[in-house]
DNA sequence: CGCAGAGTTTAGCCTTGGCTACATTAGTGT
DNA sequence: ACACTAATGTAGCCAAGGCTAAACTCTGCG
């Protein structure tokens, strides 16, 4: 073949693109959502986030951790000062609640459909970075109408 | 605080590091399975799958669709000569089948639960990697008692 | 037959997020 | 006071997945 036949080509070029933007848009993000979310849970639960708890949390080594911090400090997220323990901002709170409700309601919804807990909590961990606003309110309809 | 109480933060270590090694795991192979399903995709439509196509339809620029048919084919999953279309392994073949059906799976259940279409279908793409195959089983499961 | 242009590859850059190894700080207890 | 140790930070490596720019190959057409 090879034709030059782009004018077949073009209208589902933007279709099938936009999708996988979507999703590319969507992980880029997802690091800096659960750990703002483990910074909150362990600030609430411990009094405070050290680097080594949320390495440990995470499942990651101590400098990757650190890295992480550094680029949610970067992106106005957290705040902290060397040797004490992580802060969020304002934003990096706000970004925690959204992120912690939205993991719960993917939750419950994977639990409402007959998927046993425990797969139910190592799914959500990833799919949920994915789950619109507009999912989200669906979701939460299916839940409530039950 | 800063006490050494590494016999109180232990019990959990296990515990979420999992769910995060999970969806990190996910991750690492979800590039592998776009693809996989892209290129099938490709072959059955237009009879050959050409990098320029497999790019703009992944809405990529060339060089970065090429890297990713290097690791397809690094790791036995797609076979391609210089300057000719590429190719799916039986290897690929199968993970392009399991991956199509997965991903249309997803994008039923969101429909079934009330996400518009337009919205599930953007929002499966990032979400199917994520969904194992027993949580497929439920989603399937729903679908059919539906 | 040869060439122009479409398609492909290569080179090289960047960011992210993993890691190990090592240096530095700080808190605790003697 | 001070040493020990845990915690933290730093340096530097790697792979993946983006990109641009430029070189190369192939092919259909004149
Ligand atoms: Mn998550
Ligand atoms: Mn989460
Ligand atoms: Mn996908
Ligand atoms: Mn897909």
């Amino acid at each position: 073949m090879r034709v030059t036949d782009q004018s077949i080509s073009e209208p589902d070029l933007p279709c099938d693109a936009e999708r996988f933007n979507q999703a590319r848009a969507a992980q880029s993000v997802a690091v800096l959502e659960d750990y703002a979310e483990m910074i909150d849970d362990l600030i609430a639960e411990m009094g405070e986030a050290r680097i080594t708890d949320i390495a440990s949390r995470m499942g990651v080594t101590n400098p990757t951790a650190t890295k992480a911090v550094a680029r949610m400090k970067r992106e106005g997220l957290a705040v902290s000062r060397p040797y004490r323990g992580v802060f969020l901002t304002p934003e990096g709170v706000t970004l925690a609640a959204r992120v912690r409700a939205r993991h719960q309601v993917v939750l419950e919804l994977l639990i409402a459909l007959g998927v046993p807990a425990e797969t139910a909590r190592l799914d959500a961990e990833g799919m949920e970075h994915h789950v619109s606003d507009v999912t989200l309110k669906a979701f939460e309809a299916f839940l409530a109408a039950r």
